[in-house]
DNA sequence: GTCAATTCACATGAAAGAGACCACGGTCTAGTG
DNA sequence: CTAGACCGTGGTCTCTTTCATGTGAATTGACGA
């Protein structure tokens, strides 16, 4: 046993590697060049550039679907207005800030909290009042005379959770500073996001618009190509991979991210079954192998009383579809199994629809007239894998 | 047969509570000179 | 005397509960033909 492991490392260190590069094939690397997307590129560059100058540019919107290159396009031309700025000793700032991660978005006082430690300020995670946290920040950036470009990714997931009083804050800070002025850039991915913000932080975010068309399959492939040449040795592709996976991500509203990451788990698939050559079937496997990936992934970090939600669903729902009183019925039952004090009910529906959201069941609101009103819930979506979530909530759950 | 009222079984919202967390500042303790 | 351990405080955050209100169609029952 001992020799045949030895014997499969010695193997797979003597097989030519199909990778040489597989950073290229992840989500945050930095291409040299962005195919596609000069137009934008330049327009943006265009509206920050009076920052070289020391006047304060527009404030900025991006739009667009995700893995659209909203995010890659705006550090990159973050990255060259400060490159420019540091070598003329301008004294331009920039701060990236992706509202998506939990630790940033959260609330008010993380996002401050999250620009004050890029500006070198620490703040202790919780403890004060927000009010001060902003003082701070005020300060701290009044103290001398700059700009500073703050790009906001995914900002509507900031407004989703805390509201649109931040921005409006923000905007209006720059009519307290004295010395420093903001730029604020916002990125999202919901074109119908500045409908519902309030009127005065629209008008003032979105100065100017740039708006993201979703790549075609054609341009996909030119990505993965550009791509393909640094992270694959080379005549390791079969012909018509790449316009597959192009395809594939063209058909999800155009996806560059989900292309580069189609073909990175293809060719991860390839290599683990020892061949040389990637080949089109592999592209299925891989999306099959994705998705999989994510739902099995979601399931484990629930919190114990989503699992035994969702188990209690799992269970309930073999055949037909159930509705919220049968589940929670069950629940009951599993928690006293556990040993766990159940939730109300209330809080169940929630997190039934909170398992909707993930994508992991199907939740419908159906009249049975007479009969009330609920939620029916299938499991369709997830069916072929069911038995692996149902070990993987079982070892959780101790049963 | 028709039509409005009723009714069910939850959905959905808002507000308030319970714990947990965490920095801060004060107090205590032990080690040092 | 000072550094570090320890504790209470004031604040926030997340997850829940409680209370209140909303909802859509099957069913019911009154009404008229």
């Amino acid at each position: 046993m001992k020799k045949g492991l030895n014997d499969f490392f010695e193997n797979y260190l003597g097989k030519d590697p199909l990778f040489l590069d597989k950073k290229c094939l992840q989500a945050n690397y930095t291409p040299n060049n962005i195919p596609h997307r000069e137009e934008q590129i330049n327009q943006l560059a265009s509206i920050l550039a009076p920052a070289l100058r020391m006047e304060k540019p527009s404030n900025v919107f991006c739009y667009g679907k995700s893995g659209s290159g909203k995010s890659l396009c705006s550090q990159y031309v973050l990255d060259q207005i400060l490159d420019v700025a540091k070598k003329k000793k301008l004294n331009v700032n920039g701060v990236y800030l992706n509202c998506k991660l939990k630790k940033v978005s959260d609330t008010e006082y993380r996002l401050l909290a999250a620009l004050l430690k890029t500006l070198d300020v620490e703040v202790p995670t919780t403890g004060l009042p927000t009010q001060d946290v902003y003082k701070m920040f005020t300060e701290k950036i009044d103290k001398e005379e700059q700009l500073l470009i703050l790009i906001l990714d995914e900002i509507d997931q900031l407004v989703n959770k805390i509201g649109d009083e931040i921005l409006y804050n923000l905007t209006r800070l720059n009519s307290e500073l004295k010395k420093c002025q903001i730029i604020i850039v916002g990125v999202s991915n919901n074109l119908m996001f500045t409908d519902n913000l309030d009127p005065r932080v629209r008008s003032s975010l979105s100065e100017e618009e740039i708006v993201f068309p979703p790549y075609n399959a054609l341009q996909i492939q030119d990505i993965l190509k550009e791509r393909v040449k640094v992270a694959f040795k080379k005549d390791s592709i079969e012909n018509g991979v790449i316009e597959k996976c192009a395809a594939y991500a063209a058909r999800e509203h155009g996806d560059a991210r989900r292309a580069l990451e189609l073909l990175r788990v293809s060719g991860e698939l390839t290599e683990r079954d020892g061949k040389t050559k990637i080949k089109i079937k592999y592209i299925d496997d891989a999306e099959e192998k994705i998705e999989k990936d994510r739902v099995l992934d979601v399931v484990r970090t629930q919190p114990k009383q989503s699992q035994i939600a969702l188990y209690s669903i799992m269970r309930t729902s073999k055949n037909s579809q159930v509705f919220t009183g049968d589940i929670f019925e069950h629940y009951k039952e599993v928690c006293n199994k556990v040993g766990l004090k159940p939730l109300t009910q209330r809080r169940i529906s929630d997190i039934i629809s909170e398992l909707d959201m993930l994508g992991i069941i199907h939740a419908k609101i159906v009249s049975k007239g007479r009969y009330g009103r609920s939620k029916e819930i299938s499991v369709d979506g997830v069916k072929h894998i069911s038995t692996k979530i149902d070990d993987i909530l079982k070892e959780s759950l101790g049963l």
